[in-house]
This record gives C-alpha cells, structure tokens and sequence, in this order.
DNA sequence: GCCGTTTTCGGCCCGACTGTTTTCAGTCG
C-alpha cells in the first residue's frame, strides 16, 4: 500500500475511528507500522486480562507485542514477499499471523472492536493503582458498576468496597492513597536513565556508611542501561539484615516505606519514585542479582533452559532437580549461574531476549560490544557562534581532556534563527578560524569543519550546495516542519541523504524522551536510503534524546549502515553525555566496527567512498 | 494463543509480601 492509499484512509477504519479518543494518539494516516501492531496486541492483552481470560492467552498477546515492537523487518513487507511466512516469527502462530495479516490489509480487527466494547477504556485505568490487579478490578467492575477512576475513589469514600468479598478497610485505603499515582502517566513516572544515575550515586554514598556490608550491587532496568527508568532495585549482602533496611529507610529522599519484610523493603521517595533494597545470603547474591537484573522475559528463557536441563533457576541460586529433592548447584555469582546452564555471563544491556540467546547458540559467542574507551571523535557539537557556550578552543581542550582525537564543530544553520543559526558568510569565516586553529594544535588533534545543516520543511538544505561542499563533515538535521505527514518528512530526510555533501543524520527520529514523540518519519525508507548512498545515520547522545532508539541501532546494523555517537554539546560539559550514547549503543549489540567515530578520522572517510 | 526428542494435548517461571483470611488469593517484580 502506498503512503497516499494510506493517507486517503477514511475515519471509519479501526485506528482511525477513535481520532478524538485517547486510545489512539498516532494518526490514522500511519501504514500498519510494527510498532502499531504491537500496540494493539497489548490492548487485547490488557483486554483480556481484565475479562479474565486464560493467563497464557493474555501472555501469547503480549510475547507477540514485545516481538513485532522489537522486529527489524516490517511486517507488511514479510506478509507481501510470496516466499516468507509470519509463522515463521517465534510465538506469531496461525492465529495471531491471520490477525496480522487482517490488520494490514484491512486496518480494522473485529475482535478488537468486541473487546472495546465490553470493557470501556476508562476501566483500564483502575489496573494504575498499585495493589489493584485485573481479578479486583473486575470485581469493582461488576459488583459496583465502576467505570472510572472517579467513581472508585467515590465509592472507596463512601465506604462501599470494603463490603466486597476480598476487599476491606486496609484495601479502601490503599485505593485512596495510590489514586495520585493512577492519575499520573506512565511516561510521569519514568526518569532518564541519567538522572536515575545521579540518584543510584547518592543512594550508594548514603549505603556505604552502614558498616557489615559485603556486596552491594543496583540492579533491574538501570543497570540494563534503559534509556528511562521506572524504579530502582538495590541488592545487599551483610552482616545484619535490620540494620541495612534502618540505614534504607533514613535515606534523606524516602518520603514513605511500601513494604517492610525479612529479605525485601521498598519505599517511596519524595518525588513518588519507588527504590526497592533486597537482602540476600552471599551464596545467592549472583542467583538474585541476575534474577533482578532482569528483563523478565530474559529470565523467563533462562528459568525455561534450567527446566530443560533438570535444573531450577530462582533468586536463590541453581538447584538440581530429582523427584523431590532439591540440591544447590551453585548462585554465588552471575557468572557461576549462566555457566550452569551453559550460557554465558550476558552483558546486562543485552538482556532483553531479542538476539542474545541466538547468539550464544549459534556463534557460541556474544558480540563484544562497544564500549566509551573505543570512541576517538565526536562529529556534532556547538560553540558560541550559536547557541553553545563555548569557544571553539574550549571545546578542543575540554575534548582533549576526555582522551578524543578529533572533533566536528556543527553548529547551527541560518534557518535556526533562534540559536543564531549561521548564514554562509559566517559559517565560511568559522571554517577559517578552525584553519587556525588547526594550524596551532599541529599534529595529534583535528577540529574538522561541520555544519549542523538544516532540511527546509519544504525540502532542501538552508545552505547552498557549493558552500556545503567545501565542509568535512556536513550532518543534516530537521528542526522544523516535525508535524509534516509521513510522506511529506520522509520524502525531505530522503533527499538530504541523496545530497552528496551530506554525511549524516542528526537525530534522525526528532523524539524527546517523555515529551515529544518521533517524526511520523519512514525509518526503514530512510534506512534503504542511507545504505544505498553510503551515508552515516546519528545516535544523538543526550539523554533526552537517545536518538536512534535502540531497535532502530540494531536495524542500522542490519542494513550495514555505519553509526556515529555524538554528543550534541552546547558546552564543555555536554561532552560527557558520550556515555549515555554508549549505553545505548550496547543495548543494540553494537560493537566497535558497528560505530564510525571508533575509527580514526582517515579511516572514518573511507567508510563513506 | 503458542509449541513440540512430551508432536495435535497439555504444558507454559517462580517466590515474597499483603490483606483478608483461618489456608489462601491476588499482586508484584
């Protein structure tokens, strides 16, 4: 289907029906992108759940989501190519592939449209309330008629839930109180991994004064490096339980402890983020932290490979299974845990069962990835001749400091009238000035001359060509027109690939994470398109940004597309976010020949010719 | 709903904690 077919598609159609509700926030104009498919495989498995349907149906679903979300290939291109077959996706079976397949052809999923309309969208929201599940929220459903998050917190007031079988006063409470926290979006209450890191830092300082502790480690999504986290978990061995949990709780950011056990305590910070500390014996300390390292659905494979091998996989450690004796194998470490089933010690960034079990079975090896010693260069950043703070030596020096070899000054083109963007004539007498500025640093470090060019929302680059190619290293950025239709966006990305000054692209989806979504832009047209010229795509480092995404890296690899990790900085300080862009790149699978700025400048333009 | 050296049925990861119970179901990670 064309993007026009697409673009002509009517209201009526299943995602484009709701245009005023918020059920659906993308526009009806979207091909059926795996990213949608996966969306509404999670709203029937949220259905379901809430309608109490079979456990392993709703998980079929949500395996499926996670899959297609996580997919490289489109599969509406697997579904038009004769010779493959959806099935041949890992847990897409017949079913689930005619559904697919509906969904292409036809926008529209009738089992959907039945769903919606037994369980009302305002009914999802009791399931945000901490401790409220789909069994309870059904119960609320069907013996009190509530539709809403309104008429809960009416009828937890008047005393009306605790009559309920399962329910009492404890329970009205909690309703009450985890209101404030359903009321929240999800995206609230996820910070950047950057800043979950200044917490996770403070957080060890304030641990580390509590004497009699042997190992202490954070685990869960943070040290997986996801782009954003949801809540922090600490695992402790020590000496005295009670009194790691005393020095937990009088951390100066707990605002309220959620629950207190013997070998579990969560609390609450003041911001309403939640840290969770787990004290664990020493012999299990790698069991539990490869266990709370997750993800999930890593862990379920792993637990899946000890049953196949007679063995038992929990926070305790490895057991032996034989009728119903159970013997300890081993949990001391991560490393002894995998090596007991034969795998190896994944990095945690790529624990996310997408390729890794693959790869440890097929190639007996993981893909050694890269890591922020390998970069020698950063290809984007600004100085004072537009909105940066520094000067063009201030920023080689801070470079220099931070072990680089080389750097491109991009600042901002003319159309960036805001951030002083540069016109022709100044952006020539900048490149002069970094002749000098060469000249004065001999050999050992290269500023290269850049432009961090503008794509006209009409198409087009704001500068001319002959200027443009006078320039080392040219990366084309859309700031404006980020609203324009699926074509429209595409179409200007495309032509400023083809341009033959252009070396990269900036932040090539123009998302900010928790703020604003990406462009309705075509990644694997933009894809094609950077694999057929020969051009460099960008993983913007800052952690607002993080852009490409992580399955967006992995597709870049796929299509043999060089990336370069750049830090966008507009100070000297902005030279540190390299890290956050490494983290990324990991999750990926990227390793040191996947990323450009690896290389030395020579070698990185050879990759381009 | 998926999957198969258990192959068209019968499994599908596992434990801690809480509240409402009086032995356990629901929720969470």
């Amino acid at each position: 289907m064309s993007y026009a077919a697409a673009a002509a598609g009517k209201c009526d159609l299943i995602l484009g029906g709701k245009c005023t509700s918020a059920r659906y926030h993308l526009s009806h104009r979207l091909l059926m992108s795996n990213a949608r498919i996966a969306e509404i495989f999670d709203e029937i498995a949220d259905l379901l759940e809430f309608k109490g349907a079979n456990p392993f149906r709703v998980r079929a679903y949500r395996n499926s989501a996670r899959t297609i979300r996580n997919y490289s290939e489109s599969l509406a291109h697997i579904l038009h190519d004769a010779d493959r077959k959806l099935t041949e996706i890992e847990g897409i079976g017949k079913d689930l592939a005619a559904k697919i397949e509906m969904l292409v052809e036809t926008n529209r999923l009738p089992m959907l449209e039945e769903l919606r309309s037994e369980v009302p969208e305002s009914v999802l929201a009791l399931l945000r309330i901490p401790g409220l599940g789909p069994k309870k929220a059904a119960v609320l459903h069907k013996e009190l008629g509530i539709e809403s998050l309104e008429q809960l917190k009416q009828a937890c007031q008047a005393q009306e839930v605790r009559g309920l079988k399962g329910f009492g006063a404890k329970t009205e409470t909690l309703i009450l109180e985890g209101m404030v926290f359903a009321q929240s979006t999800a995206s609230e209450r996820r910070i950047f991994w950057a800043h979950a890191d200044e917490l996770v830092q403070e957080l060890l300082k304030h641990m580390r004064l509590c004497s009699g502790i042997i190992e202490m480690e954070m685990a869960g999504s943070y040290r997986r490096g996801k782009e954003t986290v949801g809540d922090l978990d600490m695992l402790v061995v020590a000496t005295d339980g009670d009194k790691v949990m005393d020095q937990f709780a009088s951390f100066g950011e707990v605002a309220e402890t959620i629950v207190r056990g013997s070998t579990k305590m969560s609390v609450r910070l003041e911001s309403g983020f939640q840290v969770d500390l787990r004290v664990v014996p020493e012999r299990s300390f790698g069991a539990a932290l490869q266990y709370f390292t997750g993800s999930k659905e890593h862990n379920v494979i792993v637990r899946g490979r000890a049953k196949q091998l007679g063995m038992k996989v929990n926070e305790w450690g490895v057991f032996r299974t034989d009728e119903d004796q159970e013997e300890y194998v081993t949990g001391k470490t991560e490393k002894e845990v995998y090596a007991a089933l034969g795998l190896p010690e994944f990095p945690p960034e790529l624990r996310e069962a997408r390729h890794e079990f693959e790869w440890a079975d097929e190639q007996g090896e993981l893909p050694e990835l890269v890591t922020l010693k390998d970069i020698h260069g950063d290809l984007h950043m600004h100085t004072e001749a537009t909105d940066g703070k520094a000067t063009i030596m201030e920023m080689v020096e801070a470079a220099k400091q931070r072990g680089l070899k080389y750097i491109a000054i991009t600042d901002h083109s003319q159309r960036v009238s805001m951030a002083n963007g540069l016109d022709s004539e100044r952006l020539l007498a900048q490149w002069d000035e970094i002749d000098k500025v060469n000249q004065e640093l001999g050999r050992g470090f290269l500023v290269l001359k850049g432009i961090e060019c503008d794509i006209l929302e009409k198409g087009g680059m704001d500068l001319p060509d002959d200027v443009l190619a006078q320039a080392d290293w040219v990366m084309a950025s859309v700031h404006y027109g980020q609203k324009q239709p699926r074509e429209k966006i595409t179409g200007r990305i495309v032509e400023a690939i083809q341009n033959p000054h252009v070396s990269a692209i900036s932040h090539p989806t123009g998302r900010l994470l928790n703020k604003r979504e990406a462009y309705q832009v075509d990644m694997e047209a933009v894809m094609r398109a950077a694999a057929d010229q020969g051009k460099f795509l960008e993983l913007n480092a800052h952690p607002a940004r993080l852009d490409l995404n992580d399955i967006h890296c992995a597709m870049a690899k796929a299509h043999g597309i060089p990336l370069v990790i750049s830090t966008d900085a507009h100070n000297t300080e902005g030279l540190n976010v390299m890290r956050y862009g490494i983290l990324q790149a990991r999750r990926a699978g990227l390793t040191k020949e996947d990323v450009a700025n690896t290389r030395t400048w020579t070698q990185l333009k050879k990759l381009t010719m």
